[in-house]
RNA sequence: GCCCGGGUGGCGGAAUUGGUAGACGCGCUGGACUCAAAAUCCAGUGAUAGCAAUAUCGUGCGGGUUCGAUUCCCGCCCCGGGUACCA
């Protein structure tokens, strides 16, 4: 049998599709498993290498739960809002549908080339109406949602208490006192502005050197803006404590922590000389209040226009007048210098009555604790930096016993700074009665804490560094709000009898220069009128591209539904997702994001899990080779020759390095998917991109690698299509027990998702059975099993050429034998002090008091014992002997 | 700075309740087949020395624990990712 992979692949697939093998329906019968895919974006350059690595991961998976009796829900869509097709309608006019229509056809062909194991009826788009309604629907219950703080749940707005000293104040007091409570509210907020794609967005999506995620250029500025957030803060204490029962990377777990960023301190009231007013200051160090020496509030903090002296007006307005002019890159430089301007206003240290200065500087943020500190230069870097550039005093409270000297020296005179723990001095006011010295820092912090707590001057308090987030952008392409902004004031979202609320036409999809959004052009479809007569106009910002991947985990559990979201039978069976493959780029977005309205619909009673991904993988970027010369700048492959391992210009011969780089256009080393399929086939693509290394490095693509895996799969046909080899009878005790390590490796492999080890084991088994020769029937079928998950085209074309008829895809999965593996002797490496030097085979269970007598008299032994005594014997049966000389 | 990963042949990578380092694949070398080449099959392939048996060295660096360390401990170096005046 020729390997005519085009032939076979063609053949199976569309045998796939015509007896929808891969249909899964509710059957309570089996255990279910729900296995899912990060959904891609259909963009119009197709799909990349880096697609089919973590689909083929769920894809083997898939296939192997199928064969050990489970019921698998393994569905595909498309993230199909988004920029790239609002940018070509803005250049051709094109309207986005026509574009992502067509690239998802693309995408769709593409995967299916590959014999992936979706069920395509569940197929859903979020760009579909049928879809996006439902995400309408559930941004009506974030808005109709709040969060009670003592139950630590959200709840329907309709049952929110309202006081009576509001209720007293009329019904517009009323309204405003709910609409602060909305999960999902409009208002003025400072927000990230990106000039390039003239719209804000997320906190999230502002990477950490200033550029913005979707774009990637540095046009991103804090803008005044009215927007829609999500008070995603409430749920941090949920977010955070639900990650401890999830089975996901840890590095994506620490990343969301961090990002949640807890912390635990205490809020300190200041009294401020000469006026009757409090400054309230958060710290984590309630512990170091005996070093606090001065006080900084943020440039937009709301009592520094009122403490500020006339002497100091001018300069503190100046200040923060230089402050607002700042890029936000510029004040959160940390190489900078510190800079700031004196109130000429004095606080008092509730702990020790000390007088001390309060200042106005930038490094201090308002959006952060109550955007006021109190600060202990002793023993915080960025106040020692500041207090020695404006010669403040700096009192040690912690003594570094363990320092070395001169530096002890240095930090108890105020000359140096001591971040680490030490034992506390200078920390006792017995008018006061309090006194920490001698106590551990938890001790310190306790009892500082409750003394401010029993004197009224502060409590215990827990800070999140997450922030509401923004989530409405100034674009065309994306889902409505259901939201109508009345003539009164009044917003309000539309029924659920009203939606979907359809995207409109527009002749414009350019947003506008001051953030006005492209459905502000929307004519008719803006004007709203109520049956009262009352006007109103309809929201012209549209939600970010994260709401409809908040939420499609749960429509294909139910996807054809045009009554609710899902089913609450189809959710109950299918939720939670059993495992969940994708890039690790979603960190902290996508996935903070959806467990975040997942919990909000669970409060709600809509599903009935409080998490959604139960198991989380990230599989690693597949790179390729690139070229850069000597000063590193890069060099499209396609002007490099090779030889003898070396890389050269083809123009001018000089000499490039090879360096591993992520493909792209510009460097000429991009792989299409499409051309390997061709040229190998669907199989071999497969299983290269399982075999190239684990699943979560970042590796190399190497078109040499994908001959070798290609090479296997023409060997596999190559031997077992060949009738001749397959012998009649009993098969040989080798054979098995190869076989049989073959079936325990690759099942134990595909369950911890070590697919590379698993291919290496067909390798060898493969390798095998051209060293013997023959092989039974039975062993040739149990391979082709086991073969399937990987390279599901030839494992069924081979099952069949050997006559079963039922498709291999159900059938269940091979069983493995551990007797088959019992050997009657074991090659025992000799080792003396440690280094193997010989082996020696003897009965497997012989004691160890023999062994030791076949060791000494075995040839070998008097070469490396001669001159030498016996110190020891040291004998690991069935692993190891080790004697040791001197 | 802080938090995660990671460092093993020419290359991708195997191997850890401490027990034969380098599975499998690529590349390379030699052989068979061929008029020849390609493809394929067979053999070899960590480095150094040696015809060879074999010996010495060898898992980023320096120590330590142990009969025995890629694996455990301490101290460093380098690379990748995340994050950052978060008080």
């Amino acid at each position: 049998m020729d390997y005519n992979f085009k032939e076979i692949e063609k053949k199976w697939q569309q045998y796939w599709a015509d007896n929808k093998t891969f249909k899964s329906e509710i059957d309570h019968t089996k255990p279910k498993y729900y296995c899912l895919d990060m959904f891609p974006y259909p963009s119009g350059a197709g799909l990349h290498v880096g697609h089919p690595e973590g689909y083929t991961a769920t894809d083997i998976i898939c296939r192997y739960k199928r064969a050990n009796g489970f019921n698998v829900l393994h569905p595909m869509g498309w993230d199909a809002f988004g920029l790239p097709a609002e940018q070509y309608a803005i250049q051709t006019g094109t309207h986005p549908a026509i574009t992502t229509r067509k690239n998802c056809d693309t995408f769709r062909r593409q995967i299916q080339s590959l014999g992936l194991s979706y069920d395509w009826e569940r197929e859903i788009n979020t760009t579909d109406p049928k879809y996006y309604k439902w995400t309408q629907w559930i941004f009506t219950r974030l808005f109709n949602t709040w969060f009670d703080q003592k139950q630590n749940r959200g709840r329907k707005i309709s049952e929110l208490p309202i006081p009576a000293a509001i209720k007293n104040q009329g019904e517009t007091t009323v309204q405003n006192y709910i609409a602060g409570k909305r999960l999902a509210y409009y208002d003025n907020a400072q927000v990230w502005y990106c000039r390039t794609c003239k719209t804000v967005c997320a906190n999230e999506e502002v990477l950490n050197d200033g550029s913005h995620e979707k774009c990637g250029t540095r046009e991103v500025e804090r803008r005044y803006l009215k927007q829609w957030m999500l008070r995603i803060p409430h749920y941090a204490e949920r977010l955070l404590g639900g990650l401890d029962q999830l089975d996901w990377p840890a590095g994506v777990k620490d990343m969301q922590r961090n990002w949640i960023g807890r912390s635990t301190g205490a809020e300190v009231d200041f009294a401020i000389d000469g006026t009757n007013k409090k400054l309230r200051v958060y710290t984590t160090r309630p512990d170091t209040l005996f070093g606090a020496t001065y006080m900084v509030l943020a440039p937009e903090h709301e009592l520094v226009d009122e403490i500020t002296t006339s002497g100091q007006r001018e300069a503190v307005k100046d200040y923060i007048r230089n402050a607002a002019l700042k890029s936000d890159l510029d004040r959160t430089d940390l190489a900078k210098n510190k800079t700031g301007v004196f109130t000429g206003r004095y606080a008092i240290n509730p702990i020790n009555g000390a007088k001390i200065q309060i200042w106005v500087a930038d490094y201090v943020l308002m959006g952060y604790g109550t955007g006021a500190i109190m600060a202990v230069p002793g023993h915080d870097t960025r106040d020692f930096e500041f207090a020695q550039t404006f010669n403040i005093p700096i009192i040690c409270i912690l003594d570094p016993k363990n320092a070395d000297a001169d530096l002890r020296t240095k930090v108890l005179n105020g000359e140096a700074c001591w971040t680490e723990d030490g034992a506390y001095i200078n920390s006792s006011n017995k008018e006061l009665g309090i006194e920490i010295n001698g106590l551990s820092k938890e001790d310190g912090i306790m009892t500082v804490t409750s003394w401010l707590e029993s004197n009224g001057l502060g409590q215990p308090t827990i800070n999140y560094k997450l922030r509401d987030w923004l989530f409405s952008r100034q674009r065309y392409w994306g889902e409505p709000f259901p939201v109508i902004h009345w003539e009164d004031g009044e917003v309000s979202v539309l029924s659920d009898d009203e939606l979907p609320l359809p995207l409109p036409e527009v002749e414009k999809y350019l947003p506008g220069e001051s953030g006005e959004s492209p459905l502000s052009n929307a004519g008719d479809w803006l004007i709203v009128t109520d049956k009262n007569g009352r006007k109103g106009r309809r929201e012209t910002n549209t939600m970010p591209q994260w709401a409809g991947s908040c939420w499609y985990y749960l429509r294909f559990t139910d996807p054809a539904n045009n009554k609710e979201p899902f089913s609450k039978v189809a959710e109950n069976y299918w939720m939670p997702v059993d495992l969940y493959v994708g890039g690790a780029e979603h960190a902290v977005l996508h996935l903070l994001y959806s467990r975040f309205w997942h919990k909000v619909l669970f409060d709600l009673g809509i599903v009935s899990t409080e998490e959604p991904f139960r198991k989380l993988f990230n599989q690693g970027m597949i790179l390729a080779f690139a070229y850069e010369t000597a000063s590193g700048s890069k060099v499209p492959s396609d002007q490099v020759e090779e030889r003898e391992g070396k890389y050269f210009s083809i123009e001018t011969g000089e000499e490039f390095r090879q360096i591993v780089a992520k493909m792209s256009k510009s460097l000429k080393n991009v792989v299409n998917p499409d051309d390997v399929v061709n040229n190998y086939g669907a199989d071999a693509l497969r299983l290269f991109e399982m075999f190239i290394g684990p699943l979560d490095a970042t590796k190399p693509w190497t078109e040499n690698g994908v001959k070798g895996v290609y090479n296997f799969l023409r060997r596999v046909v190559a031997f077992f299509g060949e009738l001749t080899n397959i012998a009649d009878g009993e098969e040989s005790k080798e054979t098995l027990k190869i076989l049989h390590q073959t079936i325990r490796k690759v099942s134990d492999d595909i369950r911890d998702m070590k697919f590379n080890t698993a291919i290496s084991q067909m390798m060898v088994f493969t390798n095998h059975c051209y060293k013997v020769g023959k092989v039974n029937r039975e062993t040739a079928v149990t391979f082709f099993q086991l073969l399937a998950p990987f390279a599901p085209h030839l494992a069924e074309e081979l099952w069949q050429l050997y006559g079963n008829e039922s498709v291999l895809s159900y059938h269940p999965w091979p069983i493995f034998n551990e007797s088959f593996l019992t050997e009657e002797t074991f090659g025992y490496p000799v080792s003396f002090n440690g280094k193997a030097r010989f082996k020696i085979t003897l009965p497997i269970d012989l004691p160890n008091s023999d062994i030791e007598k076949a060791v000494l008299a075995d040839a070998h032994t008097n070469k490396w014992i001669e001159g030498k005594s016996i110190a020891k014997i040291i004998i690991v049966p069935n692993k190891i002997i080790n004697i040791v000389v001197k």
